[in-house]
RNA sequence: GCUCCAGUGGCGGAAUCGGUAGACGCGUCGGACUUAAAAUCCGAUCGGGGCUCAACCUCGGUGCCAGUUCAAGUCUGGCCUGGAGCACCA
């Protein structure tokens, strides 16, 4: 065995092994037990960042812990590789969309497998290829059949840069996710996917979801945002052309019913304009033509001043008899509710800095049930704190939590109201006015309208006689041959629908195809998703809190629904990593500190990469680069080889099992102990929370005890050579999901058959890991006096002797009273004294 | 504004159930080996006080203030700071 530990060498050399021998592929029969770990796919940008290392490798040595363990395990790749920065590129450089994708997918494989990845490539899938989202737009197909794919004209935001529609989980803090450009609103008729039918139950499964952070949970739920409250229907008094209408707002404060001063529509409201006098018809209209100006970030301010005009007509609170005003303001927003705000200014902060603005009454039906809060002018804000009703005829007194009950029940009594749950959550938009994704397989009849394509037609090829020079439209449009084709109903001219799909519905899909990658007749078996799934283990970024991972959830219903699949979530267990700094920032190439893999496999190689990467943070806080810790990693693999190779005349790897008792000298015993100790501390620590930076400070702590014990042998006998050899064997072993490479080379150097990839994890002996004396802890008052070395085997009443005979307890205690004793077992005894 | 997460040495972080705070590493300092360097190895490293120094002794210490308890980094209540998400959602 060589002296000298050369990564280069040996990770080139097992790379190569383990790829012709197709180590890592994963039958679909098995005995074992089934493990699906599931690392989120990349998207082909270009290079592997550090982001990428640290996901690949913690879901790496996970699929190896549990394959060691004894499970079939499949660990699966593929890229997520439609996208608009393919098409930006292709643009830019005059290239096509699919080299670009083709080529940055070669390069980054290559550097997955330097990372010494265990993956299936088998398996492996991109969603830009044909024989992939075939099956995208089959589903798609699926699910319009189904009704929850639909075409309707709506305000949706739309990215000027992009150039194309976005889906409102695509729109952080109104700007474009991806370019940060200001969204705009455009009314335009588009594809959605209704994804709001799912609401309730994608909320209600979190609960199911043990494996998942509150962290993403609770993301998931604000998000959907599930509200109960009520309708209320006032009818308009005075609508100008005299039609007999009603005014329908949703509230959740239905107790503040009486309190209503007036009312306000959004400027979109469909009815506004038969709800507007022909006096008022000139200021509304303005009002209306200048919110459409408006930029959504802009109008959705709320540090803006809040601005609106009268409509002129009124309606009828019939709880009260009183009439109140309709107003427009764009503090109401069309797209929740019902469009229009029941305005209780003493109760709400808003319509309270609305009304004090416009001068518009106030009523306080509010209070605390034990002051008086006096006459709401002179309030700074308004009052939204629970109280007892007041001002509110028969409900005065009531608590206000249940003058909601039954505020909305005299409602529905009377025929003007009903209890209502509301949801923020939106359908998905899912047309995109880009060129590089899966077309939606439509097609416009002149004759029959909307008719999907027949699904012996798929897939719908992207046309490659295609135009990426345009500016402000698709390059789809360009395509001579696309657009014209026949109806599949009545065979006379239609055309193509022109968008193609979100991104994120190509991943919303794509961990169900790993589970059968090679299937060209369906989408997938059913018996082998339903075998595989749900993903034991998923990791990924927080980012993708909502996006992703609410979409991936609502099609594993919706497909569960089209009877496609047999489970109702796809991920059982969610790890989110955190992110990797250098410096206290995140790495970005605008901030010029990103570290290069490659940099770092070529000069202390994969090993290193992967050891440091786990070692420094637990996976899910954020990671600090640091060159001196990839140093001190690469020390420490020098410091492994070099123990194994100095001893390699030592180390037999046939040891029989080392007994308790069965060891004569006290160091080989003491040894023996911080292996079992080892094996305990390390497999707990990546079963509970993958906690891999305490399972590398236990490797290390091993490591120290293995040098500890040579250092004081000059020779050795058998007995010594056997706990060594099974010292260091269980080291190798317990190291081998990290230090891949190192660990099999390792192992062939010491003449081992296979690869120690196949080796059964190491299992510890419970008497084994524990010591046979104990440090017993005295304390008094709670203070730490004393500690003992004493057998473990004491009563509690030979503790407390043993306490009270110490020295130092002796002469702390002299004088005073000893009020009572404390004694936990096997560990500590405290003195109370006064 | 609402929701969630976090706060421990110079730094990253450790500490099943409430039971020895600071494992392991980085950095720093000191030493060994060497002609020298690299590499490697050994030792020290929370703060205050006592002792000529050291061993040792002693007090304080996990963002802040209270509380529960024999005992609190850990539990409860209230704050402060940082991060993330949502946000004129009625």
């Amino acid at each position: 065995m060589k002296e000298a530990y050369f990564p280069q060498e040996i990770e080139k050399k097992w790379q190569r092994v383990w790829e012709e021998t197709g180590a890592f592929k994963t039958p679909d029969d098995s005995d074992k037990p089934k493990y699906y770990a599931l690392s989120m796919f990349p998207y082909p940008s270009g290079k592997l960042h550090m982001g990428h290392v640290r996901n690949y490798t913690i879901t790496d040595v996970i699929a190896r812990f549990k394959k060691a363990q004894g499970y079939n395990v499949l660990h699966p790749i593929g890229w997520d590789s439609f996208g608009l920065p393919a098409e930006n590129a292709a643009m830019k450089h005059g290239a096509n969309p699919e080299t670009w994708t083709d080529e940055n997918i070669a390069y980054m494989t290559k550097q997955l497998k330097m990372l010494g990845l265990s993956y299936d490539w088998d398996r492996e899938v991109a969603t830009c290829k044909p024989e992939y989202y075939k099956w995208t737009q089959w589903l798609f197909l699926q699910l319009y059949k189904k009704g929850l794919a639909y075409k309707k004209e709506a305000a949706v935001n739309w990215c000027n840069d992009c150039g194309t529609v976005l889906a409102n989980e695509q729109v952080i803090d109104g700007k474009c996710w991806r370019c940060d450009s200001v969204v705009e609103k455009k009314y335009l008729s588009q594809w959605f996917l209704k994804i709001t039918d799912y609401a309730d139950v994608l909320l209600e499964d979190l609960d199911k979801l043990a494996g998942w952070g509150d962290n993403v949970k609770t993301m998931q739920a604000n998000w959907i945002g599930k509200s109960h409250g009520a309708i209320f229907r006032f009818p308009v008094l005075d609508a100008p052309n005299g039609e007999k209408m009603d005014v329908p707002v949703y509230t959740t404060r239905p107790d503040t019913v009486h309190g209503i001063t007036y009312l306000v529509v959004a400027p979109e409201y469909k009815d506004i304009e038969k709800l507007t006098t022909p006096e008022n018809k000139v200021a509304v209209e303005e009002y209306r033509a200048n919110a459409r100006k408006m930029s959504e970030i802009e109008r959705l301010s709320t540090d803006r001043p809040k601005t609106g005009v009268p409509l002129g007509t009124h309606c009828k609170n019939p709880f009260t008899g009183e009439t109140f005003p309709l107003w427009t303001a764009d503090y109401a927003l069309v797209e929740y509710g019902t469009g229009a705000v029941m305005a209780v200014p003493t109760h709400d902060t808003r319509d309270f800095a609305f009304a004090k603005k416009y001068n518009l009454p106030l009523k306080t039906v509010i209070k605390p049930a034990d002051k008086d809060l006096g006459a709401p002018e002179s309030w700074d804000d308004a009052y939204v704190d629970s109280g007892v009703l007041v001002n509110s005829g028969e409900f005065n007194g009531m608590d206000n939590e249940s003058a909601k009950k039954a505020i909305t029940e005299k409602a529905v009594k009377d025929g003007f109201g009903e209890f209502k749950t509301q949801y923020r959550l939106r359908d998905w938009l899912i047309s995109r006015q880009r060129y590089w994704g899966a077309p939606i397989p439509v097609v416009y009849c002149d004759k029959c309208g909307i008719q999907p394509v027949p699904e012996d037609q798929l897939p719908v090829l992207l046309p490659k006689d295609v135009d990426f020079s345009v500016v402000g439209k698709s390059p789809i449009t360009t395509s001579p041959t696309f657009k014209d084709t026949v109806c599949p109903v009545c065979g006379g001219h239609a055309t193509r629908e022109m968008d193609t799909m979100d991104t994120f519905i190509c991943s919303s899909w794509y961990y169900l195809r790993y589970a059968d990658a090679r299937n060209n007749k369906e989408c997938f078996n059913k018996n082998k998703v339903n075998h595989w799934l749900p993903v034991d283990q998923y990791v990924g970024g927080i980012e993708h809190a909502i996006l992703h991972l609410l979409y991936s959830r609502f099609f594993t219903k919706a497909l569960r629904d089209c009877g496609l699949l047999d489970f109702d979530e796809p991920f059982k267990n969610l790890l989110t990593q955190g992110m990797v700094l250098k410096d206290g920032s995140k790495m970005s190439k605008s901030k010029g500190n990103t570290v290069d893999p490659d940099e770092i496999f070529e000069n202390y190689g994969a090993d290193t990469a992967r050891l440091f990467i786990l070692s420094d943070s637990p996976p899910a806080r954020d990671f600090d680069w640091s060159d001196a810790g990839v140093e001190g990693c690469y020390k420490f693999l020098n410091r492994v080889w070099r123990l194994i190779a100095t001893n390699a005349d030592n180390i037999s790897l046939d040891i029989p099992e080392i007994k308790a008792g069965d060891l004569n000298k006290k160091e080989n015993d003491d040894l023996l102990r911080n292996v079992h100790i080892a094996i305990k501390g390390i497999t707990n620590d990546i079963s509970n929370d993958f906690q891999f930076n305490t399972v590398i400070s236990k490797y290390r702590e091993l490591t120290n005890a293995i040098y500890d014990w040579q250092s004081k042998k000059s020779t050795l006998d058998d007995e010594d050579k056997l706990v060594l050899s099974f010292a260091i064997v269980s080291l190798m072993k317990l190291m081998s999901p990290v230090a891949v490479h190192l660990t099999e080379e390792a192992w062939h150097d010491l003449g081992g058959e296979g690869s120690i990839h196949n080796q059964q994890w190491c299992k510890w002996d419970e008497n084994l890991a524990k010591s046979s004396s104990i440090t017993l802890v005295v304390q008094i008052n709670g203070k730490v006096k004393d500690k003992i070395e004493v057998d473990e085997g004491l009563s509690q009443e030979e503790m407390k002797e043993k306490a009270l005979s110490s020295e130092k307890i002796k002469s702390q205690t002299a004088g005073k009273t000893v009020v009572k004793t404390i004694v936990v077992p096997k560990k500590l005894v405290n003195i109370v004294v006064k």
